[in-house]
DNA sequence: ACCACATCGTTTCATATGAAACGAATATGC
DNA sequence: GCATATTCGTTTCATATGAAACGATGTGGT
């Protein structure tokens, strides 16, 4: 029979939806900043500059997600909005510096949050989970290339 | 240095999503219904009557969500709504016959599909995903505690 | 009996979402 | 070169979302 509560793709949106919950509740409160931002931000503290479509491809969020969260970032001057010398259509972002002071005031935040999340499993259990999850997104994608 | 794809809750959400999409594709495309619907059907499916209000505490959905997703469920013939006897305020939600049969085709669908997906991990490799993630949701009870 | 308060489910409202249409810029085929 | 197709990012549009206001019903205290 079918028990809601053992059916995975249920709990993982359930615990997916309350981690966001809780880290947005922090984000917002605390630095203005909205889950889609601050990823845009993570994204630019590893690389930079990078285009919009740069982004898109790192962050698994769609084109019009980011391109309003670019806009919010730049209206609040924390990202610089170029256009790419060779390229017109290409956006060149990176941080102004308000926007990296601001990225390494949040970075520790999330890295310390997240440690006191993950404090409840040992290392090899983390280690555990990281690897079942990559194997179950593998699976996910050979299912979703079935279909198509 | 803070990296996404090594960043859990960012991990979590990118396959919550995904595995949501695979299967509301399915649901949506062979039987219509949306995925507050099915998660609906399936609580009535263990038990029945409910409330609206039993299934909130069951789903984790808010309450405006299951009202939306009851209403249309009731509008397509597939649950009927009573007012509870003795207090008018308690609806006693529950199958059609057209509502049970529904159920009856999805439910073994969307178990043979999990089962697709889980096949990627052994029985030890499922249980221990399913521990880990039940202690990481515990641990963010706590945290969420804290705050408050 | 009455009044204040709580509970249930719906609705309103402001915001978030993503698919698709779009304009601008560039690449490709002929 | 020129017409066509493609790529990039924005905007539009229809829908989804959840917090809060709401009306209706029930409960408890006096």
């Amino acid at each position: 029979m079918l028990d809601l509560d053992d059916f995975l793709p249920y709990r993982l949106n359930v615990l997916a939806k309350r981690v966001s919950r809780e880290l947005a509740r922090r984000y917002e409160a605390q630095f203005g900043i909205s889950i889609p931002e601050w990823r845009v931000m993570a994204i630019l503290g590893r690389e930079q500059p990078l285009s919009s479509n740069d982004i898109v491809e790192r962050s698994a969020m769609d084109k019009a997600k980011v391109s309003r969260a670019v806009t919010s970032l730049v209206e609040a001057g924390l990202l610089s909005r170029d256009t790419h010398p060779s390229d017109q259509r290409l956006l060149r972002l990176s941080f102004t510096d308000k926007g990296r002071a601001l990225y390494e005031r949040i970075a520790p935040l999330a890295l310390e949050w997240q440690q006191r999340w993950l404090n409840c499993l040992d290392d090899v259990e983390l280690a555990q989970f990281k690897a079942l999850s990559a194997k179950l997104e593998g699976q996910l994608e050979q299912l979703a290339r079935d279909v198509l």
